[in-house]
DNA sequence: CAGCATCCGCTTTGATACTG
DNA sequence: CAGTATCAAAGCGGATGCTG
């Protein structure tokens, strides 16, 4: 990335972070944490082998990535976040939140990844009765089912399978992000093509907290 | 901007507002609230006609800008954020946020101009101490003075004249913000450029906050 | 096989000039 | 003032090849 030679802090940022490619390098190694070059080209579907490379030394000599030699048997190269390169989090979180409308909006081709699908969940739903018992859902969607569990206010979302879930949707992304969303209503899911097992109530209870809701618009 | 073709919240964002010049225009619109043209252009040293053009139609048909005739006696068209774009002023946020440490290091022949440098100084720098009487410090540097103003535990900076500041730094933009940030010991403002004048002790009132000094290492 | 480097053609961006 | 047109340079995507 040529720089925009301003002496500004967010032309500064972009300098560095803006280049193709590169939040969505920062993205799986939060998401991956340490990770092998190989891990990294999975995770970026479409992107070419150099310019991973190049993005990865760039992103090293602008202190935003360490590379680490592995011992055995491990044997190989980890790529890391480092703490400068953490606190890029926030700059993720708020473009999530305002990417998810795009969410609905269909795109052609598009790869999935659950992990993806967990950090948006997670950051965009809340639990309407935090006082009840905890409940856990499963959504099977994307490459591997996510877990959302939600439990004393607090909701969590990973990729993973659940244990005993209060109830599952299964299905294409879109439609069961537009239930979770509240967009679509939980009477017309099974209509958009998600199939919901369980007790229903639970995922009712999952609900986009206000400021997200103003987003959602 | 070619699609990255990718079911994800960020890559979705990206897609829109990841393109080269992009956010810096939303920047401008941010700063400058609807805005011609030629303003915008003034505003981006560096680009070039055809793509600020060209970005302006992307974000129209993005729903981020939207463009609207101005009656006589303006008679121009103006470009202004849609609600959806004003959604962006958190990454612009944290962008800022995130950038302020390079701001210390230097960039050859980088473009000031003193709206960017206010942004981000309101963003940076709380009062110590919010109980004590109003006061304001004026910035003498970019292309035009700074007013920064502390009262009642807010800071907030633009660009301006002051009425009578209780202190002035003059000189380069990037001494005065390490000494703003305290990365310049007040004691040798002097030694590295800037002409100090009035109390200094306001000065010293007006230092970052500690989520801030957290991302100044 | 992991971790790149190289080559080539296409697309995006930059520089400059020009127009209603 | 608000763009469009043209052309050159850089960035990027796709394929392939190299090296431990």
């Amino acid at each position: 990335m040529r720089s925009y030679e301003e002496f500004c802090a967010l032309a500064r940022s972009l300098d560095l972070v803006g280049g193709r490619w590169t939040l969505l390098i920062v993205r799986e190694l939060v998401l991956r944490g340490p990770s092998r070059y190989t891990d990294l080209r999975q995770g970026l579907p479409g992107i070419t082998s150099n310019l991973l490379a190049d993005r990865l030394r760039e992103l090293e000599s602008a202190g935003v990535v360490s590379r680490r030699e592995a011992p055995p048997p491990i044997a190989t190269t980890l790529y890391e976040l480092t703490p400068r390169g953490e606190q890029l989090r926030p700059v993720l979180e708020d473009l999530i939140r305002w990417g998810m409308p795009l969410m609905i909006e269909p795109v052609a081709e598009a790869a999935v990844q659950s992990n993806w699908l967990a950090w948006a969940i997670e950051l965009m739903i809340s639990d309407r009765e935090p006082d009840a018992a905890p409940i856990t859902i499963e959504l099977r969607t994307g490459d591997q089912p996510i877990v959302v569990e939600a439990r004393e206010g607090a909701v969590h979302a990973r990729a993973g399978v659940a244990e005993e879930p209060e109830a599952t949707l299964t299905g294409e992304a879109q439609p069961i992000l537009g239930v979770l969303l509240g967009l679509i209503d939980l009477g017309q899911a099974e209509a958009v093509g998600v199939e919901c097992t369980g007790d229903m109530s639970a995922v009712a209870r999952l609900r986009p907290g206000l400021e997200q809701a103003a987003l959602l618009g």
